[in-house]
Formats: structure tokens, C-alpha cells, sequence
DNA sequence: ATAGTAATGCGAATCGTTATCATTTGCAAC
DNA sequence: GTTGCAAATGATAACGATTCGCATTACTAT
């Protein structure tokens, strides 16, 4: 139940937060921007303001429901934690994302931080090129 | 000489333009922002204008002098395109970009994209931690 | 049901960046 | 060297994405 899931996290359950939470779990492959969600909610009668799914978004980012990313994109995309690391894949004609994960990237980087005297907190990879798609390459 | 520099390219040789090129020159890792550029030049008396400094970005980044990246931070920060490829290690707390190459990365990337369906055209890997520095882990 | 606090909606504000347009500059032809 | 003209600049308005302020509304524990 969504309910228990916000609480646990020690959000109210209110009803934008668990529409929001509805449309990232039924999104195919969940990478939506604020305004795609907001679009969403709209064509289902959800009249719900922009600003609230931003603070919202920020709320789930920080209760780690939720990850942010900026591809190269003028707005940020978000898509539920699953808790599985992955990296990204952006298709720059359609936007298509696709995960990837690489356990020997990644420990490599780690090697690598630690090299140059850092401690890693995340990291961003992606990826662009043109996918498969009739229409990205034909 | 600069003005050769600008020509080559196609771009006339003004006074902006120039003055640029030698702050992303002289900046020691050369990772600024346009809004860094402006204040350099304001501290140096050049009057430029912050939409010039934009535009001229932009044309530098057309014309493969410089290159775009957006870090997890607000605004995009510009270094001069050495021709060498590379990516970022960049300190949460202060800032410091550091530049790093792997090619095993580098091999294992165009290996996934591939397996993906993906023609990559360019990526970006960022790493993100604290650095060594007094002060961002004391 | 009711109170009290936290969350929402609206619109204004902000931030980084780009567009507009009148003015100035670089550069090539005289 | 001057002149002319396209291209570049500066100031400011506009823009898209995101956040803020504040009056109103909705949760939840009583």
C-alpha cells in the first residue's frame, strides 16, 4: 500500500504524493521530467500543481524514492529507486533511455577516485548516441 | 598567435573573443563558468558583456575549442578542447575538477552501447565525491 | 467532529541562458 | 588611411526550468 510506503519514508500520505508515486511506478521505463508528470495527472483529471510535483519530486529524492538525472537535456528527469546501481543510455534523436550496470566500471572508478585522493559519494554515466529505432538511423 | 587561432576556425578576431580564449588559457584546470569568465575579465577592466560571453561559448563550442559540460551543478562550466579525451572527478564540497582517462572505460562503453543497440556519439562520466583538500574532510 | 500542523495551489520570483535590436567594430576594397 | 558594410557586441527583455511566499486546504491525532 502506497500509504505505508510514503509513511515509512516520514511523508503524510497525501494524495498528490501518492498520485506522483503511481504515475513513476506505472511509467514503462520511468524517466519522466516534472512537466511530463504534471502533463499526466492532467489528462487524469488530477488537477495538481507544477510546484507541488517539484517539491514533492525533491521530497522522494531525499527520502531516496526517487533519482534525479541531467542528461543534456534543458530539465531534470526522475525515475523510482530501485536500488539496483545502474548507469544510462540516451538516445539523442528520440530520448529513449535504456540502464546498463558494468561491475567492473564501476570498481575501477573507485580505484581511480581513490588514486587522485577522492572519496566517491555517486557518480554519473551516460552514454549518448542513436538507437536502434526506425527513425533515429534510418 | 591568437588571431590565427580565431581565423583558422572561421570566427573574425575581436576583442571578446581573444580575451576569452586567453582566460580559458590561463586558468589553471580551466573549468569555468560563463559567469566566472565574466567576473575574471571585470576584475581585469574588460568590459564584456555576459550575453557576449555566452554567444562566444557557444560559437568556440561549434567550432570544437571548447567543450560543454553540465555537472550536477546549476550552470555549465567550459574548458578548452585539448583533443584529448577525458573525464571529470569533481569534489562536492569545494568544486575541484579533476581530470581523469581509462581505456578500459573507455573499451567496455562502446562494447555496452553496442549490445544495446546504440551507436554512442559522445558520453559523459562523472565522478562525484570529497576531495583531499584541508577543509572538504576535516 | 475539531484543532493544529503540515501540505497544497497559485502566482511571483529566481537562475542560467538566449533572443532582440540599436550601436559599434573588424576588415576588405578603394 | 578612409570608407562601407556585414558581422559582432552590449543592454535589456524574454525564456524555460525550478523555487519561493503566502493564503487556503487537507491530514492525522485527539
Amino acid at each position: 500500500m502506497k500509504n505505508e510506503h510514503l509513511k515509512r519514508v516520514g511523508l503524510k500520505s497525501t494524495l498528490p504524493r501518492i498520485k506522483i508515486l503511481e504515475i513513476l511506478e506505472l511509467s514503462e521505463n520511468s524517466h519522466l521530467s516534472a512537466e511530463e508528470i504534471y502533463q499526466i495527472l492532467h489528462d487524469h483529471e488530477e488537477d495538481i500543481g507544477l510546484a507541488t510535483i517539484y517539491r514533492v519530486l525533491t521530497q522522494f529524492e531525499s527520502a531516496n524514492l526517487v533519482r534525479r538525472h541531467h542528461f543534456d537535456e534543458g530539465q531534470a528527469k526522475f525515475e523510482l529507486e530501485t536500488g539496483k546501481h545502474h548507469d544510462h543510455l540516451v538516445c539523442i534523436r528520440c530520448g529513449k533511455v535504456v540502464e546498463f550496470h558494468d561491475q567492473t566500471i564501476e570498481d575501477t572508478q573507485k580505484l581511480i577516485a581513490q588514486e587522485k585522493g577522492f572519496n566517491i559519494t555517486d557518480h554519473a554515466m551516460v552514454l549518448y548516441g542513436i538507437c536502434d529505432n526506425q527513425g533515429c538511423n534510418g
